[in-house]
DNA sequence: AATCAAGTAGACAGACTTGTCTGTTTTACA
DNA sequence: TGTAAAACAGACAAGTCTGTCTACTTGATT
């Protein structure tokens, strides 16, 4: 297996162990064993537990903005776009292994003083909203470059909150309520 | 000291350690430490620290119910007083020791074998839709029963998120975004 | 004043944690 | 095919954690 192959497989087991079972709740012994690679090998592809965090952290993110992506660029531009942002969420939200937000999550199982990880997941959340800001632009190009950015603001909002509370509760009306909600913002 | 005095020493300690360092960072022994009393006395009161942690969770929602009744319940009945739900939250997110909101933050903490300590969350969470729903039937009596109850639970979201967001951010903006939104629900 | 419950300090068991290190074996490539 | 890099298994160090236990002291009530 080569290189880039195992430090992958690392990866992967990691954001599967971590997402569903916590961080701090799942140790590095754990981990190996999820992806059959001995302790060394480890961490000589990760110096320490909080590096491959971040590794997880920016692998979740990546295949969510990808998949995100896809999901909305596919549907015609204006309002229908944006509303199917939350069809996305729905979908996301009934996929099997849905455990909320790994940010949220990760964030409130670390400690203040580690800011290279609490970064980490703020840059996320802005990329996010600059992603939003797009299909904001790309499907309302008539709004003005303000409204724009209070809009797509006031959808990110909605939809981080319905992410959240689809998954305390484990009910689907937190995002059909954001949803609605997003349905009058845009007249 | 009195036995329930010393129980709610405790409490005291735990709630500011859990929840400004969160529960699986803060050890029995910083909690004794803090409360000022023995180990054994800890575990006569509780007898597991997730027994304390329930606790915690129950004096957070106390005090937080108490302190959103006054505060909502003192302004005119009528759309000011559903307004005045996000000026309460921007006290809160401007009060010193804001660290979110301590049932996200736990859940997050927890394995999902806890089911009791996740029975406790939700059960705050639809405590306080409750209290929502409440302001709501108090402030426009006119709504009929269902738009009544879609509405509450839009602005819970709404608060919710806020909330969350406010404190990842560290910025108060979705806090003013929260309620603007409101502000275009209540018409 | 005697008694007994309830506090104290802190040692200890046992099970975890991350990260290092040794020594062996496998694998990739020149 | 030979060699060097990189994998392997797993012991170990040094620390963490919760919860129990012993032995002692305080304080309120009879």
């Amino acid at each position: 297996m080569k290189h880039s192959a195992i430090r992958q497989t690392i990866i992967d087991s990691a954001s599967d162990l971590f997402y569903n079972n916590g961080y701090n709740l799942t140790g590095i012994n754990e981990v190996i064993k999820e992806a059959g690679i001995a302790k060394a090998t480890l961490y000589s592809h990760f110096k320490s537990k909080d590096e491959l965090c971040t590794a997880y952290l920016r692998h979740k993110h990546g295949t969510f903005l990808e998949a995100f992506d896809t999901y909305v660029n596919d549907v015609q531009k204006g309002k229908k776009r944006i509303m199917a942002i939350f069809d996305f969420l729905k979908e996301f939200y009934e996929s099997e292994g849905f455990n909320g937000c790994w940010c949220i999550n990760t964030i409130s199982e670390i400690p203040k003083e580690k800011i290279e990880l609490r970064r980490e997941i703020k840059n996320q959340k802005n990329e996010f909203r600059e992603v939003v800001l797009n299909v904001v632009k790309d499907s309302l190009p008539e709004l003005k470059p303000k409204k724009r950015k209070e809009l797509s603001n006031q959808i990110y909002l909605l939809y981080e909150g319905a992410v959240s509370e689809s998954f305390l509760h484990n009910e689907s009306w937190p995002i059909e309520s954001a949803q609605s909600i997003c349905k009058s913002l845009l007249g």
